[in-house]
DNA sequence: GTGTTAAATGGGAATAATTATCACTTGATA
DNA sequence: TATCAAGTGATAATTATTCCCATTTAACAC
């Protein structure tokens, strides 16, 4: 909880330094991917936020995960199926290991990627910026049958 | 050359085991897809077909690589951007390295990520179906300023 | 506090990519 | 060559996202 207030105000006074007003509305969209334990999507944030803020606009909800995406303070997950999905926690790329049948979200410690990216970077020439590593399966859970 | 001609028969053969017909614009979609050095976008296939095809409609080539990517024949490439490219030409998925510049896709070759698929099984005690694994940068001839 | 102003918002229209629909055509088989 | 399920073409429908613009408001100065 004080982790997750943390970050909101990381997030706030990053906002502050590029000259970004603090809305009551960004101020809400900010909080709930602080805690973004569960990948919200827009429609969640959007859901979430309509509840006792009934006149938020879907359009409010994307401009902000733009903005927020610009800075580094939010990070996208796309889905092979077009899908989108958002962390505010942990804003920096890192692997996710993927329930195809829960949707639930791990995020496994790999040490041997930044080895991966280097040797990548040896082999194709490239100066590599940015990388997506998912992993997709059924979770222990899901696979105990009570899927 | 005759590497693509025996990639778009192994397809073909693939399609008539499981009851499908080949169709002219079904074989061109497959003729295409089989090269694809350049991992072409619907878009792409649509266009070159339609020039001596005018009659070729996209629904087509969408029905298309649904099919052959529920048989396995076909990869699809997600960008974060949204956008699907493909791969008829090595369906199994493999790691990419995207120039975020001029978008050319580079296959480097990475040993240790089956490793890697075995550590994270390990780790989340998931059962790992799928992965995928994309590096994104800027290739050394945009990197050289020719962009 | 009050005024000023650029930034932000709301709501709906516009766009883009993909999928669905359905009448018509055709490849495969007998 | 006839049959018919599968496939196609053209377009409508759908979905996710972005654009537009009139109105509102946060931040700052006084």
């Amino acid at each position: 909880m004080a982790d997750h207030n943390q970050r909101a105000d990381t997030i706030v006074r990053k906002l502050r330094e590029n000259g970004h007003k603090i809305t009551p509305q960004r101020l809400a969209i900010i909080k709930i991917l602080a805690v973004s334990e569960g990948h919200p999507s827009v429609e969640d944030i959007y859901e979430q936020i309509r509840a006792d803020f009934p006149t938020m606009s879907l359009a409010t909800v994307y401009r902000n995960i733009v903005l927020l995406k610009s800075l580094g303070e939010v990070l996208e997950l796309g889905f092979p199926d077009g899908s989108n999905r958002y962390d505010g926690n942990k804003p920096a790329p890192h692997p996710h290991v993927i329930c195809i049948r829960c949707k639930k979200i791990v995020d496994p410690v790999l040490d041997s990627l930044d080895e991966m990216k280097k040797e990548v970077a040896l082999e194709t020439d490239f100066k590599i910026l940015n990388h997506r590593l998912d992993f997709f399966g059924i979770c222990s859970s899901c696979m105990a049958g009570k899927g």
